[in-house]
DNA sequence: ATGGTCAACGAGCGGC
DNA sequence: GCCGCTCGTTGACCAT
């Protein structure tokens, strides 16, 4: 099986280019795919065997996307191709990390401690624990958690445009109806309407979309009469 | 080739 | 001063 050349030349993306060759020559085996999902999903299991890669080219027991430990470099907590940027120091030689992705059983457990609680707890247990339990160094685990928020915050003011959006084009709609409305009636205009009846003014408070009739007496203070049967005014409730 | 996604980083800020 | 956060940005990777 042919083998990516490993972008770091590190043994990190060796295994990852390992996997993805597999994975990407196993599409059309239905049942090698299933062999290889339930080989993938043993890679949270904190007491199993680190994977042992023949570089020959077969993986006899892949390991994940980003970061499968060696023996060595799990007891260092760090599978990390250079060595001096543990928890983000380093110094005058620091170099740059590759930026490999997470693989999907790291996300998975991320995302569920992130469902859990959105922030780490204080004391760098939670981040500690959860860099053990997924071979990843405590840095790279704040780092997600804090990507993880920006995400969810942009999502949500994605979320929050297209629903003022929306509410915008449905007021421009009920504008425009009104608009017409208004025309219709300028032409159906009776003068016993000033004379006798005060002019019925609608408030429609913008939060909660109430809309109240008021006397004409408000409509004044608010505005003054305009002398049309109905007018359409916003007003906080 | 290009645009989207995401890990990683640095700057700046506030709380303790 | 330290720590953890947000924000903006960078660069690797991936799908098209």
């Amino acid at each position: 099986m042919e083998l990516a050349l490993p972008v770091c030349g590190g043994r990190c993306s060796f295994l990852r280019s390992t996997r993805e060759n597999v994975e990407r020559e196993s599409k059309d085996h239905p049942s090698l795919q299933l062999e290889l999902k339930l080989s993938w999903s043993n890679e949270l299991d904190v007491n199993a065997v680190p994977p042992k890669i023949d570089r020959d080219g077969e993986a006899s027991r892949s390991s994940s996307t980003n970061h499968a430990l060696t023996d060595a470099e799990a007891e260092k907590g760090s599978c990390k191709c250079s060595e001096d940027d543990d928890e983000g120091g380093g110094g005058a030689t620091k170099t740059r990390q590759k930026k490999l992705r997470l693989s999907k059983e790291q996300s998975c457990y991320l995302e569920d401690s992130f469902k859990e609680h959105t922030t780490l707890n204080p004391l760098q247990k939670q981040k500690n624990a959860i860099a053990k339990q997924l071979n990843l160094r405590p840095r790279q685990v704040e780092v997600w958690f804090q990507n993880r928020r920006a995400r969810t915050k942009l999502r949500q003011t994605e979320l929050d445009y297209e629903c003022l959006k929306q509410r915008c084009e449905n007021l421009t709609t009920e504008n425009q109806r009104l608009r017409q409305e208004l025309q219709g009636l300028r032409a159906l205009r009776v003068p016993t309407h000033r004379a006798n009846a005060p002019p019925t003014a609608l408030y429609v408070c913008p939060s909660c979309e109430k809309a109240t009739p008021t006397t004409g007496d408000d409509g004044k203070r608010l505005g003054g009469y305009l002398g049309f049967p109905m007018r359409l005014k916003r007003q906080l409730c």
